[in-house]
DNA sequence: AGCACGCCGACT
DNA sequence: GTCGGCGTGCTC
């Protein structure tokens, strides 16, 4: 008779710990398996081997097989998803499988071989990902260039001690934090280490793979973005498992690269939300890295040039270091003169303001650059009668229709930004039956062609979600600019991340105070945070920028700290108030999330969840609101939000809370927890 | 999450 | 008479 070890398996499932499996021998932790599983199978990884039975005997299955074909997954990354599972309130298993490429997973692509283990049968054809090196940096290894007293002092001190460490690179846009990252990173390698390198999800990111590729050009690299098909991803991944690669660039997920030996974590532009997982469990990537840093007893660098708030309380704390990088890498390169801007009185016919035009129209004659952001995609964000009230909104959400010129160029429809419904546009008021109906407001498309006809012999280009659907749009888009065969630039949100245009000189901001009417308690701070990066765009070479920003509101002191580029006085005072207003980083914030057919469900849901308790000192419970846009699709969205003096308090409340939430009959109610919510 | 089982409306 | 709607419950 075989030795039957009970076995503690992780399985893709929500909200579920580990499943006891026998097995023949004690399987290393981390080992996939393949399972029975009802009447298939599936694909697990072992816990623990040799664990008491958390079930009766009888209802233990012996596994199907061992994949020894690839090495078990380095402990630190079981410890990482045991530690996510934790303080985010979801099952470990479900944490774990989610960080494992799909096909890999998939229980039907493996067979059981005649010696008891188990085969993959796929992916034998799928070619390796080569990135789409631009022509800059094409296969020409290069020269590591020499590091500034700056860059060189944060260097020295992120390679002084292979401890753990977390470092905040805090360099103004331009300093070279990259460089600091690369000569980190061949510190690192030269030790025999590995490196994990995270960027955030933008369509940039081939960028730094061009530079990490030619910099480290005998140095296998593993890439784990979202622009690589699954096959690819898979590859990538088996490359960190087996030792393969040394270096791992990903995305927010490459936080579990089973990469081993890890010597170095940097997450570039820690600031970016794109770090925050949004479904399932909700973690935080940099939080994230930092943890892995601590379990892979590695220095771990958080770099931007505005850091997040939590950091930046962290380095207040004396809990990360702080690096400075205050001068531009390039020292020809000066900050930009940033200047505030009125809105136009009367709406001009190129959309901008007089002066904010007239700066353009400079640079067209100097054969420079010009950058003109604005956070709204599409021809106008609503459309309304110009006789009644009426507003054409989307029957199945709580917003308005955002119009939008139609594909054809001719027309026109009404786009839905919150469930993508589409709808031609009403010949007349639905409610009047007047025949004047008003785009109100500006997005990228009227702008573009309000330009286009101001300036006709402009080269004008839109950069906006719209536009970079496709693959390789956005890149294309970016080169254009590089190359000079763009003139104007318009563009929303991801025009303002971390790329180099040498001729672009004048960065004009449309509507920048529209955020601080939110009463999300990030809003200024984001804000903040996303002007120093418009403004960042501007000036990176020789020739000196500009900004100018149209602003109702120019006495802000948000404004008046702006035009010093000074980030560390705004940082510590709205911290500063945080404290005094006891919101995060001071206190922890979690919320209960529900959705449903009606806002009584919804709301129901979550006011009977919150009398299933008395929470303890130091917790509160707040009363269920709707959330911001309080129906998307036809569901109705209410949140509870949940306080405690510290995060340690809120796992151990959540903990005990959830399981009576998890016993209470939700029906139709759709909820989830997201512990350090990064919207309210 | 899948995938089964289980009871009530519009089709051949 | 059945095909199928998705409510609820289980998977070691």
């Amino acid at each position: 008779m075989a030795r039957q070890v009970i076995t503690a398996v992780a399985v893709h499932l929500p909200g579920a710990e580990c499943f006891d499996f026998f097995a023949t021998t004690e399987l290393p932790r981390g080992q996939l398996v393949l399972l029975p599983w009802g009447n298939g199978q599936r694909v697990g990884v072992v816990l623990a081997a040799q664990v008491q039975a958390s079930v009766p005997p009888e209802r233990i299955k012996p596994i199907a097989g061992a994949i020894t074909q690839w090495p078990a997954l380095p402990v630190s990354v079981l410890e990482l998803a045991r530690f996510t599972a934790t303080y985010y309130q979801r099952g470990v298993g479900e944490v774990l499988l989610a960080a494992i490429p799909e096909p890999l997973t998939r229980a039907a692509d493996f067979a059981l071989e005649h010696d008891g283990t188990v085969r993959f049968t796929k992916l034998k054809r799928v070619k390796r990902a080569k990135p789409a090196v631009d022509g800059s940096a094409a296969d020409q290894p290069s020269a590591a260039p020499r590091l500034n007293a700056e860059q060189t002092t944060a260097l020295q001190h992120i390679t002084a001690r292979p401890q753990f460490t977390a470092h905040v690179l805090f360099g103004v846009t331009g300093s070279g934090k990259t460089e600091v990252y690369l000569h980190a990173a061949a510190h690192t390698l030269a030790r025999g280490k590995s490196v994990l390198l995270l960027v955030p999800e933008i369509a940039l990111t081939e960028n730094l793979s061009a530079q990490v590729l030619a910099r480290f050009p005998d140095v296998p690299v593993a890439r784990m973005t979202s622009a690589l098909s699954d096959g690819e991803r898979a590859l990538a991944w088996l490359d960190a498992l087996q030792g393969t690669a040394r270096i791992v660039i990903g995305t927010r997920s490459a936080v579990f690269a089973p990469l081993k030996n890890v010597g170095l974590i940097v997450v570039d532009e820690e600031h970016d939300a794109s770090y925050k997982q949004s479904e399932g469990a909700r973690w935080h990537g940099r939080d994230l890295a930092v943890m892995r840093a601590h379990l892979e007893n590695c220095p771990v660098v958080l770099g931007s040039a505005t850091p997040s708030f939590e950091t930046w309380a962290n380095v207040q704390a004396g809990r990360y270091s702080l690096l400075r990088l205050t001068q531009r890498a390039n020292t020809a390169a000066t900050l930009p003169r940033i200047e505030l801007v009125e809105p136009a009185k009367a709406p001009a016919a190129h959309g901008l303001p007089e002066r904010m035009f007239t700066a353009v129209q400079a640079r067209l004659a100097a054969q420079e650059q010009s950058l003109i952001f604005l956070n709204r995609r599409g021809y106008a964000p609503v459309l309304a009668c110009d006789a009644c009230d009426w507003v054409a909104d989307c029957d199945n959400c709580a917003a308005h229709f955002a119009l939008h010129r139609a594909r054809s160029k001719s027309g026109y429809q009404l786009i839905c930004h919150h469930c993508s419904a589409h709808r031609p546009v009403p010949l007349r008021c639905p409610h009047c039956g007047n025949a004047d109906l008003l785009p109100k407001g500006r997005g990228t498309q009227k702008l573009e062609d309000a330009l286009a006809h101001a300036l006709p012999s402009a080269r004008i280009a839109r950069m906006d979600a719209d536009t970079t659907r496709r693959k390789g749009s956005g890149a294309r888009l970016l080169n254009d600019m590089d190359s000079g065969s763009t003139d104007i630039l318009v563009g929303t949100q991801m025009t303002a991340k971390g790329h180099d245009f040498a001729r672009l000189t004048l960065v004009g901001v449309l509507g920048a105070d529209q955020s601080l009417t939110s009463p999300d308690f990030r809003a200024e701070e984001r804000l903040f945070a996303l002007l120093m990066q418009v403004a960042g765009r501007a000036g990176r070479a020789d020739k000196p920028g500009e900004v100018l920003i149209e602003t109702r509101r120019p006495r802000h002191l948000l404004f008046a700290a702006l035009k010093q580029q000074d980030y560390e006085a705004v940082a510590t005072r709205l911290l500063q108030e945080r404290q005094d207003l006891g919101l995060p980083p001071y206190v922890s914030f979690a919320l209960l999330r529900a959705s449903a057919k009606s806002d009584t469900l919804a709301q129901n849901f979550l006011t009977d969840a919150r009398d299933l308790i008395d929470p303890p000192e130091g917790t509160r419970l707040y009363h269920p609101m709707p959330q911001a846009v309080p129906r998307i699709a036809n569901q109705a969205r209410w949140q509870l939000l949940i306080e405690a003096a510290t995060r340690a308090q809120m796992q151990a409340f959540l903990k005990q809370w959830l399981v009576q939430v998890n016993a209470l009959k939700a029906g139709a109610v759709r909820w989830h927890v997201d512990v350090d919510p990064l919207e309210l």
